[in-house]
RNA sequence: GGCCCCGUCGUCUAGAGGCCCAGGACACCGCCCUUUCACGGCGGCGACAGGGGUUCGAAUCCCCUCGGGGUCACCA
């Protein structure tokens, strides 16, 4: 590794599951690391005691790891694990003046905002001029304090490479920010600047929010000695209606459907707290709240109370994507179109095309919507050229997401014949829901009352008669194959003046119990003759029985 | 509201002064294929936010207006 060397990084801080425009970041980063053949590092900003956990960093890994972004260090390195570090650096900058404590309580602080707000200007802070009284006073009774940098009074300047421009802070912006808290910890700008230099990164994706906080780390890096790495950042994506895309699209959605329920069903908030599990009162704040959350088990049960399936949120979540059956390079492919293009009209690629073809100039400065349609189009146009073997570990690992799936009982020979049945799908996820009456007990299969209306009864049980006829005539087949299949029954069709459809709709019913099935001759294959004839046993005489 | 960033079809974008009365993809609308649902094939609709400059010539450069977004935390 040269000097020269590309370094990058991934820096998320452990809240919960990953989300596309992380993902996309990491993305950005891991490609320009991979494309320059340098390194891509992975830390851990857990600095905010009160939001990480443990259990998101696991989730954060397992996305990660779900994508292929794969990161170069070995050992993770963990903000809160550094404090030590921290200190070291933070006291030295107070003993030479660059520092200093600052004692304002949260209320006095909110009170010198609202002051800002009401004269509708900024709020700066800069260095209170305490008296030694008031500092000893302070220090005395042990009132808590943060630690702040003291900010240079002038004009802050940068290039940034994705914006292609030098982006300039007046000297009356700049503020005194905080670089430890009062727990101790320190704050996301001292850490990232201190963590950056000392991993050795010296380029910078990020995201647009963060465009004027790199001021306050070039000063920081200026008083540290430290060199000043390349900062892009990145465009924002947003929801197709344009507001900003967040992990509380999940919970929005979830709240709306709860307050519909409880309006239509005349159903109260403490039957519905009650069947979910969760406290009344907690609840009601909920539901009138626009900006609380629940937490990701709480979110299940209320969905569960209200019929609400994962299928019907907004995906925001990498996890939401992989459950419900997209494949990772797709989502990467399509996470790396929004907001970068190689140009030349380029959409499908390899993760191997993105790594040769991507360039920092390439990334588009305008924030971009999230369409999924675009994305389902992409992932039904990948899964249709992968090869086997990867479709198959593709549904292995959707599978081992929805263990409730009947698909997990088959061996891979069946479970791969049985994908190769339903060519053309979107999604892996309805894959398995056209294939699940493949892999059921024969009472698990609901015949749909429209279904057997239409094909089955309608015209003096036409369907049924058809249905009859064609069990007698399986019966008989000699060798069960689709192609004999086919003929036999073409030709009872030629033999009985009607079409196709009306031979083969019956049958469809027969099997899984509605109008949608793979194409049918193969499914009869595949089911083989004593699984076939015994549901269209069944089917005639549930059906018969009950008329 | 102050400051900052951005602005090509509904959406993602190609486009770096003449190759553009603007190309691709998705969506949408037709038609075709078809035993269901899909896939697929062919065709169509559809944009340079507005206004001023600069120039022989502007989607491309400059200015203003408008619109969208970000930020103004002891969250990152």
């Amino acid at each position: 590794m040269t000097s020269a060397a590309i370094v990058t990084r991934f820096a998320p801080s452990p809240t919960g599951y990953l989300h596309v425009g992380g993902a996309r970041t990491a993305l950005f980063a891991w490609l320009l690391a991979r494309h320059s053949g340098g390194r891509f590092l992975l830390r851990i900003e857990d600095t905010d005691q009160a939001r990480s956990t443990q259990q998101a960093v696991t989730q954060l890994l397992e996305d990660l790891r779900w994508l292929g972004l794969n990161w170069d260090n070995e050992q993770l390195v963990y903000q809160s694990q550094r404090t030590a570090i921290y200190d070291a650096i933070i006291d030295d900058l107070i003993g030479k003046g660059l520092a200093y404590k600052a004692y304002e309580t949260p209320v006095e602080l909110e009170q010198l905002r609202r002051e800002a707000e009401i004269q509708k200007r900024a709020f700066i802070y800069r260095r209170p001029k305490w008296t030694e009284g008031q500092i000893r006073k302070w220090e005395a009774e042990k009132r808590p304090h943060v630690v702040r940098f003291a900010m240079p009074h002038r004009e802050f300047r940068f290039t940034d490479a994705v914006l292609e421009k030098e982006i300039v802070v007046a000297a009356e912006q700049v503020q005194d920010f905080v670089i430890r808290k009062t727990d101790g910890m320190p704050t996301y700008h001292f850490a990232v600047v201190v963590d950056d230099a000392q991993m050795g990164v010296n380029h910078i994706l990020r995201g647009q929010e963060h465009l004027l906080n790199t001021i306050n780390h070039i000063a920081l890096q200026e008083a540290l000695g430290y060199p000043r790495p390349v900062y892009g950042h990145l465009p924002i994506i947003l929801n197709p209606d344009g507001s900003k895309m967040g992990k509380r699209d999940r919970d929005k959605k979830i709240r709306l459907c709860a307050q519909m329920q409880l309006k239509n069903t005349r159903q109260t908030a403490e039957q519905l707290a009650a069947s979910a599990g969760l406290e009344t009162e907690a609840l009601q704040k909920w539901l009138s709240s626009t900006s609380q959350q629940l937490d990701l088990p709480e979110q299940l049960a209320v969905m569960r109370s209200i019929g609400l399936r994962e299928a019907d949120l907004p995906e925001i979540l990498v996890h939401d994507f992989r459950k419900n059956g997209y494949l990772p390079e797709t989502l990467l492919n399509f996470l790396a179109l929004l907001g970068w293009s190689p140009g030349e009209d380029r959409q499908a690629m390899s993760m191997e095309q993105m790594v040769s073809l991507f360039s920092l100039g390439g990334i588009g400065k305008a924030n971009a919507r999230f369409d999924r349609a675009k994305l389902l189009a992409f992932n039904t146009d990948a899964s249709a050229q992968v090869a086997d073997g990867r479709l198959l570990a593709a549904m292995r690992d959707f599978l081992s997401v929805n263990p409730d799936s009947p698909l997990n009982s088959a061996d891979d020979g069946r479970l791969l014949a049985a994908m190769r049945l339903k060519p053309g799908f979107h999604t892996l996820r309805e894959l398995d829901s056209v294939l699940r009456f493949l892999f059921v007990a024969d009472e698990s299969i609901e015949l749909e009352a429209k279904a057997v209306e239409k094909v089955l009864l309608k015209n003096q049980r036409q369907g049924l008669g058809a249905l009859v006829d064609l069990l007698e005539l399986l019966e008989k087949a000699e060798t069960w194959t689709a192609a004999a299949l086919e003929t036999a029954v073409n030709q009872y069709c030629q033999q009985k003046q009607i079409g196709l459809g009306q031979a083969a709709q019956p049958i469809r019913v027969a099997l899984c119990g509605g109008t949608i099935s793979p194409p049918i001759f193969e499914t009869l294959q595949f089911m083989g003759r004593q699984a076939t004839l015994g549901r269209m046993r069944r089917c005639v005489g549930l059906v018969g029985d009950a008329s």
